[in-house]
DNA sequence: CATGAATGAGGTTTCATTCAT
DNA sequence: CATGAATGAAACCTCATTCAT
């Protein structure tokens, strides 16, 4: 390993240690009242530092996005590896699992993953990483959807587009994990989000399957 | 109409004014980049104004997502007023399209609406406004469980807590207005939300019934 | 009584009105922390109405010297009217006890009076004011000088002028109310203002003598 | 010198650099009209600056009132060190010389001193802040107290507290400092505060003396 | 590369004062 | 005369960002 590649891999470290300590903060604060320097000190850090690594605020905190995003795709890209020798039923049990695990890496930043919808933030971001979110999002779902295609095509499942089927998955996932999140700020209750979720997912595979519906409606 | 009524009348109007005003500017410039001012401006009003009707800058945000709630929970009422004549099949319609209206109502609210998840916002609200809206929510929430009961009871439906129902519906609801557009936002993409909306529902209906099921599952 | 004369009688009635309700905000808040609002509404008044009877805030809280002062010559004219009559210790006695009754009459306000020291202050008052402030001040002093001035000529007391005897006597008593309420607000101490102002007074008293110093001194 | 120390020492500099500034703003401008603003181009610094040095206005304006205090303690101190070898007139002496100087430290604060009674001003100050000016502003009477002690108890003075007869040297010299500067400010007269000052402890010397009065009184 | 003190523009908020009713 | 809603200037204060060290 040369000199080069490990300055490169020393300066991919600290980028990591200030997402972790940005993550931290935002999602407790919100990205309004987070302060640069609130960040800093989570990262052990000084302020001025954290510009070496990011423009500014608003791309240090899409960068946020990305990791999600990145982390998603992983997971979805195993599942999808294995589709070939799962049933609809263990197709839909394991993107559950995928999104549970989704959830867990990073709980809160999907409330604020929707901050970046704000025209005047995207105003903010270099154009790099608008494609970079565009493209992870995009392939994300390209991967849910294709994961169905199969059923789709024999008429195992319900028949709406691959793509519609994609959208209501991660919108399901997404709403329930804001909503969960948003009654434990609120009113104080316990995490009622894994039933809750395992339900969604249960009615959701039950919902898409064709043939029984045949039978009764 | 004596002269105190109409002074309290009056005093609602401006209310709604500088409310109608801030939703407008919330929205297009997302919480932290909307300014006190430019509210003011866009209802015509000095800064000062804003200050004998709301507290501070959160409490006026938060006075946004209360009218979605009480909106929604008008909506709701109508729909279970009648929920004696209705079957599963016609509640799940006559829910989508109440959820349908509220998105209408105001589409980009809900966006803005989990900003109050932050605990520094939390922070700056008056006690009376947070109990507002807690009591909103839950009633929303109950008015949707109890819609099932009877189904539920009877077997007609999965077996699952009416109120897990109701986070479902709610969750599906919040997470699929976020997400499409999240999407017009970064893709620039035409408004699916209907479509994706009918089709989550759809499913939603299939999904919960229960004679079906016991047939092929 | 004319109708005219009732007019200016109610007149000064909201006049005294208002001002007791000042005192009572100014005292517990301090100038500036006091808003003419916090005034009104103490006084079961409207903003607005403050203005009819006050140019301003300096002026109002100036005319609550103006108070204490009138007050203050009131006693001290009293004492002046008997001097005849007294001894050395019966006048300081006189005196002791008319500025216990002046602190009795308003114990905060003097810590305010010298917020009219400030230059920024006094261009905001209009000439009369200023000159009745003076004016009242003076002649207070005026009145203790006198009160000594046959036993300085006669030699009963410390050949000092008869003014700087009255400083003295002004000093000392606003000095000690000051402190001790300053102690009381800091320390949360009890009233000790009382046996301090006697004891001031009784050492003053002594100290003034120049009998008995000629002997040992 | 360390670099740790180094700059500790810079940014006590730098605080002193302030507060210099707002001596004297505070001084020509009282509280009130005093703006953050105008203290920032009298120390030549940017406003924010002074909020990395002070938490706000109220605690800038309060430790300057430390300030003082401070000095007053080193001063009282020093006499105190030497008490054994002093007579009751030298001590008064020497007191009355000490007053003097914190008197020419700073004149004008010891108006503005009063201020901090305001307990709304209180609120805004940090506990630490409030207990330095309770801990200094009692160490300096306990100073004065104890000088005489040996003297209450071989009778040689009145047969007062010790902190009796300190709390009345303070009111005294304050009161006499606080009118002295009223006058001059409204009547635009000369300082007498000299003589004034003088005259106060000479006749305070006199009047607590005992062995004379028993003679006489 | 890293620092962190300093900046200063610009935000939120206050409040003395006015004026139409 | 009294009101009190509205004003808007100006205050306090914050904080993203810079730059000399």
């Amino acid at each position: 390993m040369g000199i080069q590649e490990r300055r490169k891999r020393e300066k991919e470290r600290r980028r990591q240690q200030i997402m972790i300590a940005a993550k931290r903060v935002f999602s407790t604060r919100g990205f309004s009242k987070a302060t640069m320097e609130d960040i800093a000190k989570e990262a052990e850090l000084s302020p001025g530092t954290l510009y070496l690594y990011f423009k500014n605020k608003d791309e240090l905190f899409s960068s946020l996005s990305i990791r999600v995003l990145q982390y998603l795709n992983i997971r979805l890209e195993h599942v999808a590896d294995n589709k070939k020798q799962l049933t609809v039923d263990q197709k839909i049990e394991a993107l559950r699992e995928a999104m549970h695990d989704v959830y867990k890496f990073d709980p809160l930043m999907l409330i604020n993953m929707f901050h970046l919808q704000s025209s005047e933030t995207l105003k903010n971001l270099s154009s790099d990483l608008i494609a970079d979110i565009k493209k992870l999002s995009k392939n994300s779902l390209t991967i849910i959807a294709r994961l169905f295609d199969e059923e789709i095509h024999n008429g195992a499942v319900i028949d709406k587009p691959a793509m519609v089927l994609a959208d209501i998955i991660w919108s399901m996932f997404s709403g329930i994990v804001l909503w969960e999140e948003s009654k434990k700020m609120i009113e104080g209750d316990k995490d009622f989000l894994e039933k809750t979720l395992d339900t969604a997912f249960d009615i959701f595979r039950r919902g898409i399957k064709t043939k029984l519906l045949k039978k009764t409606l």
